[in-house]
RNA sequence: GGGCGUAUAGCUCAGGUGGUUAGAGCGUUGAGCUGAUAACUCAAAGGUCCCAAGUUCGAGUCUUGGUACGCCCA
């Protein structure tokens, strides 16, 4: 098809609004379901060897979508969109994350209950459909906003996490894990509302307002050391702000590097830390008798009689253990331990061996195992338990403690900490191999890999995967609710759930699969029942089941799935390395013996414009809605992809940002291709885009074989930097390459476009159709309208990634072009100093450098680019400049030591001479290597230096009387220009010219009559007085011009 | 308390293996140029390279110890 499809007078405007070209292109491509298109156009290949597999992070979808989505969205469309254009097939399925926490407590309050058991109350089935249609609503907002932010991903054929197959996935892994001996059940402590009969989750007890004041009871307790041991009769001094836990204690904790002392008073014996004797003034005295010294190595492993005698006997229990958390801030230095009201309790008895005791139930009552306190609320029980221990003479002092203490956030009762039986995943078994196996893996920030993610891994603790909740995956296990006759059956699919309770099995939620019960077959009797157990998986064992999951492996797709795992790639913030990267890591190491991602790119965070957190009620940050209709999303993509949040660091996110991007690489983009209808449009020239690259290939002028090549190294750059991933360098190599394309190549080339130059029209058009598919992936809206309007194709997100052997390689040309880049800089910078405004044209500039003659095609463009008559060339450089000595300390320094210093001091005093080729310095004389010379300017006036001291330029400052009157010529020009705007003209409407001058401007313009009358299209000029409010400017120093045109 | 990261211009950041005078973009100021541009070109102002000690002929760079900030763990 010919191009440009786009008539310039109306299509390409010079100034879009860019949002609705945005609008254009999204409507075009749901119309013409393009991005079908691009995953068909790809073959899988033989086992999906052609796929590239990326795994999309599954949102929680029960709130609105922010900032950090937008960015992991556009880099998990960047990607995609780049490995589809390199010929690989890219399905992108969306997902969605369902369960958990988060679900319940939302539906909890859109219901109005308020606990555990009014959930019970209310209905498990009733409940979890709330929770069914709640997680699910702010899902059309979500395809809106992905769809708006021009990320390419497939709704239609989603998965959740509720659905029927993905369900049986995840019992397949539990399953399987199970069958590998990697799941157990066991004890953990978490936070405990005993009001709402539930543990909270580590969030919820991070929330506000849930640490508050609260006064609570502070005991010191001596208990009596035992055994054989000169220390026995002392009494070990243990300090807690919760007494009712001194029933269950069954061990007391010292730091290993404390210094304790045994202190006498009384008659009695003392045992504690020797930095907080002074703290027990009162009841030990000033300066007690200090009697025995010891390490808290020392004390390890010493009996003593617990507080009371409920547990005594329990095996390896009451003695001294270590731990590393005990501190000398407050208490005695010796710490209580009550291993199933403490979790950092219970990792001291874990790692001595000892069982933890529960006295307490699930109310937060003591049960019958400690009979005087049986029935008594926890609480209630502080004020017994401290009178017992006063009676049997255990108690040193008793005050109270003001500290900041959990409550609940739901019904405010203070929380408290219990062991749970609780299901676990034994990641500390295969801890190693996760570390062995994230070798594998490549991250991007690269110390992630060994930092933040390796040192997680390695100190990686089991998992607990339970939760005592509604809603969410069941834990598949069944178990026999008659101790005397045990039983555990766990399932993995639903066709082994259907085989032994006889039923279809249409949905695995609770309520209803806690209906599934049989005859316990190991029972004789027949009267036990096999019941599923009652918790239900942690959600993020769902998450991390997603690679499998989604495609509802095994028992489907099964061949695809170990063809395509790892998947090639995989983006989210930095936090995710404890979740779901790392989840999916202990996932992919327990079931599979793989990593389940190849490559990770992991983010930082985004901040508010003041550099703090976003806050949404400081709003602190620019409106999503509101920038995409002001900015358009390209600019938004490109400011978050072209910033250091993408290597691991956090950044503010600003309006100016997004104006920036719009202003420097958008606008830029767009205006070339408004340049080049404008022109070409009027030209009439037409060509299809392979006729243009032959035409373009075959231009020998060096401007064009200049974009060329420059075109060439943007696509070997920027493949090779997202084939590493690195989507910071892409685009900042994109960026420089439309530097060099606007402000070079097309500002150089005004006049060869001006005059139809075919060539350059075939050169342009083929630049820019390149640069547009390697900008595709970052700026997917422009560069599609832009493309489809130049070659009239379908998409730019079907074509081909550029070959960069499809373009001419010319890296001298490339060089020799900045070389005249840098020169026509050193000459502007000489006008400036000299106050020669550039429209006065000069006689001459002579480039005086090495191999000059490399330069001399650039004659015509640097006589333009300076506005000088002639350019000169001259490889002779000393006849301009003098030697010029640059040291070398790299090469010097290692040979003169010491003396280098007083080398270089000398050199800048000038005390050096050159004689015969020999260098000598400061007295020292230099070697090959050691030294440069380069050249600098002799005569000052006329003369500078170029960079790097490559040569010197010489400019002819003195203007005649003829360049004078051309350089008002000029001037007149420039105005006349300025009333053709001002007039609204068309830049191919002809004029009549009227010039309001006198003396010597309208002697100059005289003179200069044809020049003028080309320059401005017009073909009468005349002069006359003009009113002030005429078209006006200057001509040389301080004459006022004025002009005015008329359409002819 | 521990781990990881960061600290360089007003802002955002570059600165292999140590090497003479520390750079870029944006912003500010001035001038120039302009019939594609919301621009562009040339320049100016703007730096105790977080602090201290050490290694070295020489430290933004290496070592050690601090400080501040961020994230995480406890």
């Amino acid at each position: 098809m010919a191009y440009p499809l786009d008539d310039p007078r109306r299509g390409v405007p010079a100034s879009p609004n860019l949002p609705e070209v945005e609008r254009r292109v999204l409507d075009f491509w749901t119309k013409d379901d393009t991005f079908a298109a691009s995953i068909e156009a790809r073959e899988a290949g033989e086992n999906g060897a052609n796929e590239f597999v990326f795994y999309d992070g599954p949102p929680f979808a029960n709130g609105l979508p922010h900032y950090g989505h937008l960015l992991t969205g556009y880099v998990k469309d960047i990607v995609p969109r780049y490995q589809t254009m390199r010929g690989h097939r890219v399905e992108r399925r969306f997902g969605w994350d369902t369960h958990g926490m988060p679900a319940e407590v939302t539906t909890e309050r859109e219901l109005g209950l308020k606990s555990k058991a009014e959930i019970e109350a209310y209905g498990v089935d009733r409940f979890n459909a709330a929770a069914r249609a709640s997680v699910l609503q702010f899902t059309d907002e979500w395809v809106d906003y992905v769809t708006r932010q021009a990320r390419w991903v497939d709704f239609e054929n989603d998965y959740k996490t509720l659905d029927l197959p993905y369900m049986e996935s995840v019992m397949w892994a539990f399953k399987t894990l199970y069958d590998k001996g990697l799941i157990y059940e066991g004890y953990r402590v978490l936070w405990y509302c005993w009001r709402c009969e539930t543990p909270l989750a580590a969030t919820e007890t991070k929330m506000d307002d849930t640490y508050r004041d609260r006064q609570d009871p502070a005991v010191t307790v001596g208990l009596e050391i035992t055994g054989d041991t000169p220390l026995a009769g002392a009494k070990l001094l243990v300090w807690t702000t919760t007494p009712w836990t001194l029933p269950s204690n069954l061990a007391a904790a010292v730091h290993p590097d404390v210094d304790y002392v045994v202190v006498e008073t009384e008659g009695h014996r003392y045992l504690l830390a020797e930095a907080r004797v002074a703290a027990y003034a009162r009841e030990l005295g000033d300066e007690p008798r200090v009697v025995a010294r010891h390490k808290g190595t020392e004390l390890l492993g010493l009996a003593y009689r617990p507080p009371f005698d409920f547990f005594v006997g329990r095996e390896g229990a009451h003695r001294v253990l270590a731990a590393d958390y005990v501190t000398t801030d407050d208490g005695t230095g010796v710490v209580h331990i009550a291993p199933a009201f403490g979790e950092e309790d219970k990792v001291v008895t874990d790692a001595a061996g000892i069982e933890p005791v529960v006295p307490v139930d699930d109310s937060g009552r003591f049960t019958e195992d400690v009979p005087p306190y049986a029935g008594m609320h926890v609480f209630d029980a502080n004020k017994a338990i401290i009178k017992d221990l006063k009676a049997t003479q255990r108690l040193l002092r008793h005050d109270t403690y003001n500290h900041n203490y959990p409550h609940c956030w739901r019904c405010g009762s203070p929380l408290i900490q219990r062991a749970l039986s609780a299901w676990f995943v034994a990641v500390t078994r295969f801890r190693d191999r996760m570390v062995e196996l994230n070798q594998e893996i490549d991250w991007t920030p690269s110390h992630i890999k060994d930092g933040q993610f390796g040192k997680w891994l390695a100190g990686a603790r089991d998992w607990n995967i339970s939760r005592n909740r509604f809603w969410g995956s069941p834990i598949p296990v069944w178990t026999s609710d008659d101790p005397a006759y045990p039983r555990v059956d766990v399932y993995g699919s639903l066709e082994e759930l259907e085989r032994d309770f006889g039923v279809e099995v249409t949905d695995l939620h609770r309520p209803g699969i806690d209906e599934l019960t049989r005859p316990n077959p190991d029972d004789p009797t027949g009267k036990s029942v096999m019941r599923r157990v009652p918790e239900v998986l942690d959600c993020w064992f769902e998450s991390g089941s997603m690679p499998f999951a989604q495609v509802h492996y095994p028992f489907e797709n099964a061949d695809w799935f170990e063809h395509h795992y790892p998947g090639d790639f995989i983006v989210e913030y930095t936090a995710q390395t404890r979740g779901w990267f790392y989840l999916l890591h202990v996932l992919a190491t327990a079931l599979f013996d793989r990593p389940a991602f190849r490559t990770a790119l992991v983010h930082g965070t985004l901040l508010g414009a003041d550099g703090q957190k976003m806050s949404k009620s400081l709003k602190n940050y620019p409106d999503v809605r509101v920038s995409f209709e002001e900015y358009g999303s390209d600019a938004m993509r490109w400011f978050l992809v072209a910033s250091p949040v993408l290597r691991g660091g956090d950044m503010p996110v600003t309006e100016a940002g997004f104006r920036d991007a719009v202003r420097q690489i958008v606008l830029p983009l767009w205006n070339v291709w408004y340049f080049y209808t404008l022109y070409a449009g009027a030209a009439g020239y037409e060509a299809a885009p392979a006729e243009a690259r032959a035409a373009a290939l075959a231009s020998e002028h060096q401007l064009d074989r200049y974009l060329l090549a420059k075109t060439r190294e943007l696509v070997e750059t920027v493949t090779a930097a997202m084939d590493a991933y690195d989507l910071v360098g892409a685009t900042s190599a994109f960026r420089a390459y439309l530097e060099s394309l606007t402000n070079w190549y097309v500002r150089r080339s005004r006049d060869r476009f001006w005059e139809g130059d075919e060539a350059g029209f075939a050169t342009l058009a083929t630049a820019l159709k390149t640069a547009c598919e390697a900008a595709a992936p970052l700026l997917p809206m422009i560069t599609e309208d832009i493309w489809r309007g130049l070659t009239g194709g379908r998409s730019v997100h079907l074509a081909d990634w550029p070959d960069a052997a499809d373009l001419p390689a010319d890296h001298d040309l490339v060089e020799a072009m900045d070389t005249v880049r840098d020169i026509a800089s050193v000459g502007l910078f000489m006008r400036k100093a000299r106050k020669l405004r550039v429209r006065l044209p000069l006689a001459k500039v002579t480039v005086a450098t090495g191999h000059a003659e490399r330069l001399e095609p650039f004659a015509e463009l640097l006589k333009d680019e300076l506005n000088v008559k002639t350019v000169e060339f001259d490889s002779n450089i000393d006849a301009y400049s003098k030697a010029d000595l640059k040291l070398v300390p790299r090469v010097l320094g290692p040979r003169l030591g010491k003396d280098v210093q007083r080398v270089i001091k000398a050199v800048k005093a000038g005390d050096w001479t050159v004689e015969d080729g020999t260098v000598t310095a400061g007295g020292v004389v230099l070697e090959d290597g050691e030294y440069e010379l380069t050249t600098i300017a002799v005569d000052a006036d006329h003369t500078e230096a170029l960079p790097r001291g490559t040569g010197v330029l010489v400019l002819d400052t003195e203007v005649t009387p003829e360049l004078a009157a051309e350089g008002l010529a000029r001037d007149v020009v420039r105005v006349v220009q300025q009333a053709r705007k001002d007039a609204d003209l068309d830049v191919t409407d002809r004029v009549a010219a009227v010039v309001d001058a006198a003396g010597d401007v309208r002697a100059a313009v005289e003179a200069h009559a044809d020049f003028v009358k080309g320059e401005t299209l017009a073909l009468e000029l005349s002069f006359a007085d003009l009113p002030p409010e005429a078209t006006g400017g200057e001509a040389g120093e301080g004459r006022t011009v004025r002009a005015a045109v008329r359409k002819l």
